[in-house]
This record gives structure tokens, sequence and C-alpha cells, in this order.
RNA sequence: GGAUGGAUUCCCGAGUGGCCAAAGGGGACAGACUGUAAAUCUGCUGCAAAUUGCUUCGGUGGUUCGAAUCCACCUCCAUCCA
């Protein structure tokens, strides 16, 4: 199977500029690609993992990937898909982002012996002229066009910056400035990035009478129609720090039925056949493909060691058993007592389960709280510290949030 | 620059002097049912020393016994006109 048919298989290509000529280039490795990506974080999130795949994916087959970090463009910030203004970002803001993402990403994909380049468009697109890039880029953007593109559209209604709206420009001399750098021909992106792609390519044919391609990868949805890798509190990120490694794992183990093989073949590096053959499961045989998902994406995350961890300590909560070392542990000071004791609703708090007392005390009424398998029903409920030495105990709140409390 | 309308809690949105910590919906959270899924039903949704107290309706000041609600100024947003 050659490395564009699996692409197709796999439900990764959304829409192609010339399909024929892509194929070509990927499947003899003859492509030299980039992927922008803006550093709007200090971490990259699961949208971007799914671009780093794909890389990784055609760098297997003998393409030359080119991962932009947009320095530069993030100083403009993306209009697309968004219906508010997006936040101003300071320079020094968006440096350590830059910084942040430079060595998450040097994880994923091999950046050694030429084999991969890793490039800021800030290093071009900081010190333009306006006059002569207006002169010189220009007359070949017209505004009506620009206007129809899809990802203005829904700004229409509410209003889009001067400075947004040049977005696209930007990415369009992205493309240009690397056409001629690098002899990059190919730019691949998120779906919603189109229209942006689209203007890179329109003006390398029309400064440079040269071909350039563009490929969109669909964007990961869920059944409801909704991004993936987002919770409530935030996106699922890549940095342990912010997500952490047994959160991640949840978040996949997690997924509803009608997401999980989608999820295997877009994400996963798992052979097809292997995943054709669990599309035949049913109902909670799901189970064991949840599992298989979050362990493969934890693996290549955070590394074999902390997938097998958080498996190991999802077992251990869910089906009862096995160890708690790697629980999230909350540490508590002799200050943290009163009397020798403390009451659940502190607990609770100290230990993260509960943004406020309230909340604890809600949690409680209502039955969602246990510590070491036994239901507290008394919010007055107090332990003394001799409790908490040795293991400690477990605090539940609801069915999937746990900590460990010991003494110190 | 001018005219008009607007800014309410996580989001949408009602409230136009006391009965307002503020309707309704969404989301989130918890319970039941389950498979750590979905759907459904129920509860719940500012903070705390908790039958009470405190902070919150764009900002600052004012009127009033009392202000999300009235007045003044300011900031921002939308629509129309230039």
């Amino acid at each position: 199977m050659t490395v564009y048919d699996e692409l197709v298989a796999r439900g990764l290509i959304a829409q192609v500029t010339d399909e024929a000529e892509i194929k070509e280039l990927v499947n003899n490795g003859k492509a030299v690609f980039y992927i922008g990506f803006d550093p709007t974080a200090d971490s990259l999130h699961v949208g971007h993992f799914m671009a780093l795949c794909l890389m990784k994916r055609l760098q297997m087959a003998g393409n030359k990937p080119i991962a932009l970090i947009g320095g530069g463009t993030a100083m403009i910030g993306d209009p697309s898909g968004r219906t508010d203004m997006r936040q101003m970002m300071t320079k020094e803001t968006i440096d350590h982002n830059v910084e942040c993402f430079k060595k998450q990403m040097s994880r994923f994909i091999d950046f050694s012996d030429d084999k991969a380049l890793l490039v800021n468009n800030a290093d071009w697109l900081m010190d333009l002229n306006y006059v002569e890039v207006l002169r010189d880029i220009g007359p070949h953007f017209t505004v009506n066009r620009m206007l129809a593109a899809e990802c203005y559209k829904q700004r229409m209604e509410r209003g889009l910056s001067f400075l947004e709206f040049n977005y696209m420009i930007m990415q369009s001399f992205d493309f240009y400035t690397l056409f001629q750098k690098y002899g990059c021909n190919m730019e691949f992106g998120g779906d919603d990035q189109w229209s942006n792609m689209l203007g890179g390519t329109e003006l390398i044919r029309r400064k440079l009478g040269k071909n350039a391609y563009a490929m969109t990868i669909n964007l990961l949805l869920n059944s409801e129609g909704k991004k993936m890798g987002k919770t409530q509190s935030g996106a699922v990120w890549l940095d342990p720090n912010k997500t952490s490694p047994f959160e991640f794992y949840q978040y996949w183990r997690n997924v509803s039925d009608a997401d999980v093989l989608k999820c295997l073949r877009m994400l996963t590096f798992l052979p097809l056949e292997q995943i054709d053959e669990m599309d035949k499961w049913e109902g909670s045989q799901l189970n064991q493909a949840k599992e298989i998902l979050a362990f493969e994406l934890t693996k290549l995350v955070h590394g074999e060691e902390e997938a097998k961890k958080a498996e190991e300590g999802a077992k251990a909560l869910f089906t009862g058993g096995g160890n708690t070392d790697n629980m999230p542990t909350t540490e508590l000071i002799a200050d943290d007592f009163k009397e020798d004791s403390i009451d659940i609703l502190s607990l609770l708090v100290k230990s993260g389960l509960t943004a406020s007392r309230n909340e604890a005390r809600r949690a409680v009424e209502q039955g969602g709280v246990s510590a070491d398998g036994e239901k507290v029903t008394d919010i007055h409920t107090s332990y003394s510290a001799d409790t908490f030495s040795g293991d400690g105990i477990v605090i539940k709140r609801g069915k999937k949030k746990f900590a460990k409390v010991v003494k110190k």
C-alpha cells in the first residue's frame, strides 16, 4: 500500500489541490512539505500531534518535512475558524512559546542529518518593509477574492480587523519563501487552513509561474461534530506538566464508542489490518479498543514507561487491586491539621478534587465522595492525622477523579 | 465625526428601584442505569466562620433608607450615515 493510499484509508486527507500530482510526489519521496504551527500556547496539543504524525508518516516514506513555527504569524493571529478576535500576544510570550514548541517537536520528528527542517517565520517576516511587501505581493491578491474565502465568511458578520485580514497574506508569503529557499513544494495543514494555503499556491504560481501543492488533513471531530482534544478545563496538552500522562491516558480511554475506531486510524501507527479487525468489535468489547488507543497514544507522546504506569494506575482505580503508586498525591503538612485532624471538605480542596469548599460540600451531599472506598455522607466528617501516615488514604470524587493524600 | 442600540454569573439570555445570588436554556459537575461509552431520568451550578454573612450584573463617581435597574462621565461592541 502506498503512503498516499494509507493516508486516505486512515481518513486523514480532506482536500487536495491536485491529487494525481500529489500522489506522485508523496509516494516517491519527492515531496518537500511544510506544516505551520502558530505558537499560541506554551505547549503543543492534540491537533498539533496529528499534524506531527502526518509528518512522521511522510518522513518515513522518504519525504522531507519542514516544521514551521509561526513566530511571525502569531504576531497577527489567524482568524480562521474563530468567531472572536484573538487576544494579541506579546513578543515575549511568543518567543517563550516558540522555545517550548521546538523542544516538544524534536521528540517526534527526527531533525538530524538534514532529514527535516525546523524554521521560524519570524526570521523573514519581522524585518519586512511594508511598502515593499505591498508592491511585491499586494498586486497578486484581490480583496474580493479574499473576502469570498470561507475562513473570513463567519467573521464578516462579527467584524474582522485589518490585522487579521492580513494573516492569509503572511501565510502565503511563508509558502512562497520556503518554496524559493528550500524547494518546498507542498503545504499541509488542518482543513480550516485551506483558504490560507491556496493563497500560497496561487502566489507561487503568479510570482514564479511554478506549481506548488496543498493538502489538508481532516480535523479530528467527535461524533457530535465537536473538535476532539478539548476538555472542560481546556485542551489536552502534550506537555506532561500541563496534562499528566494519566489524564492524557484517561482522555482517550473515555472517548465515546462512535469515535474509537476513527481515533485509532487517524492517530496511531497500528497497522490498518489490525484496526480493521477491531472494527468488528461491538458493545463492551470496544472497551478493549479504547484501552489500546489510550495506551498507544500515551506511548507515542510520553513514552512506553509512562504509558504502562498510566495503564496500571487506571486499572488499579477502576477494576480494583493493583497499585496506587502513580496516583496524583497530595502531601499534608502539620499546618493543615486543626487539633490534629482535618475535615473532609478541606481535604477535597487541598487535593484539588474540588475548586472550593462549596463545591466540596455539594459533592458530599450528593453522595459523590468516598474515602478509602467508604462513602462519606456527613460534611463534618473529619480524619485524625494518624490516618494519613504510611500509604495515606485515597479520596474519590465522582467516578473518575481520585487523589491520594498522605502526611508528610 | 454623526445617529441609534447594546455590555448581566462558564456561555446564550430574562430582569428596567426593595420580593435578586439574579428566570429560562446550554454546558459543567454529582446520583441512578451501564461498559471508565452513549442515551435517558434526577439533583446541582458565586464565596465563606453557613437558617447567617460577604462579593458579583462593562468602569468610575452620584441620587436614594435601598441600585443590575435612575443620573453623569468614561471604555468597548454592533448597525446605519460620512
